[in-house]
DNA sequence: GCCAGTCAAGTCCCG
DNA sequence: CGGGACTTGACTGGC
């Protein structure tokens, strides 16, 4: 038996007003001639994007959904070479706190996927540096809202530079400098460009991390296209995790776009890759990454639900 | 009120 | 080798 439970990115289309990613450039900062009160405007933009937040969380409990990936934009310009003296957490404290009250009476998974700007395998000491801040930056957040840092931040192996096996061992190399505590958050996802499923599991178990499985991913950039060969190594790289392992799942906007997002989950293509795992994993959490957010995620869960799966409830399914 | 162009960050790709 | 594409949602500025 295995159940299965769906996540979605972010932000709802159905919540009105509510986007947790609202932001401020940094032309527009400067162009505030008083900075005080532009730092000001920027800590109203972060604790109104985390009231959104607890907005979301409410609307996912509503609709009984478990599981649910935050936007990485909560605070404008929050690592900026120019706010360095800015002590964004501090003003924050009261709308992270409500969120991990809320989260303690309903639990529910949540996590970050910090963008592609953080790469941990990067030649660059800068833009080491800056990752590693923006790590701290999520793990400072999840802390803000009692959440255990452990498993929670997906990123990607990074670049190839032109030599990926190389990139694989700077990526090996980069990790011994990374703190103890900001490797614990990291999971690692294969990319659609550069790391194949292969080469992420080669490093995920090098370094002992979860391997988060991108389907569609994996079927822009494969090795071998036979993913079910490695399913067994990837389960075994959530065994001692405190989470369930963890997929993500989009399907392509047409053939000439075919990296891109399309706005809804064919479930076909879903259901022939939940058939092959059935039985495999007594719990899987699948993360939807689709233009309609939400809403993609009630259309699957009905299409499950037609296809013959025990509907739980709206975000979890039981196969038997 | 609508549409096009712009935005912190990095890397890849094409000409 | 250099500049534009990539990707994403939000926001600005021009009409």
């Amino acid at each position: 038996m295995t159940i299965v439970r769906l996540g979605y990115v972010a932000m709802s289309v159905h919540l009105k007003n509510c986007s947790p990613s609202q932001t401020m450039t940094y032309r527009q900062f400067s162009s505030i001639k008083d900075r005080e009160a532009a730092i000001l405007k920027l800590e109203r933009i972060a604790i109104s994007n985390l009231q959104n937040c607890l907005r979301l969380l409410k609307h996912n409990v509503a609709n009984s959904i478990h599981f649910f990936r935050f936007s990485s934009k909560l605070i404008p310009l929050a690592n900026h070479e120019e706010l360095r003296d800015w002590r964004y957490m501090r003003p924050l404290k009261e709308a992270l706190r409500e969120i991990g009250d809320y989260l303690k009476e309903h639990p529910m998974r949540v996590d970050f996927h910090p963008d592609h700007f953080v790469l941990l395998n990067t030649p660059n000491v800068d833009t080491l540096n800056m990752s590693v801040k923006t790590l701290a930056m999520h793990e400072a957040l999840l802390k803000g809202m009692s959440v255990n840092t452990e498993h929670r931040c997906v990123l990607h192996v990074g670049g190839a530079y032109e030599d990926k096996e190389k990139a694989m061992e700077l990526f090996i190399e980069n990790w011994g400098v990374i703190p103890h505590k900001l490797q614990k958050m990291v999971i690692l996802e294969n990319d659609d460009t550069s790391f194949t499923l292969e080469d992420t599991l080669y490093l995920c178990e090098k370094l002992g991390i979860p391997l988060v499985f991108d389907y569609h991913h994996h079927l822009a950039n494969f090795q071998n296209d036979r993913w079910l060969e490695s399913w067994e190594r990837v389960v075994n790289t959530w065994a001692h995790s405190p989470l369930p392992i963890k997929m993500h799942i989009s399907s392509p906007r047409s053939d000439k776009e075919y990296r891109a997002h399309a706005d809804l989950i064919d479930p076909i293509m879903f259901l022939g890759f939940l058939n092959e795992i059935k039985g495999t994993v007594p719990e899987i959490h699948c993360m939807i990454e689709a233009k309609q957010k939400d809403e993609a995620l009630f259309q699957l869960g009905d299409d499950l639900e037609a296809a013959g799966l025990e509907r739980i409830d709206q975000g979890s399914f039981r196969m038997k």
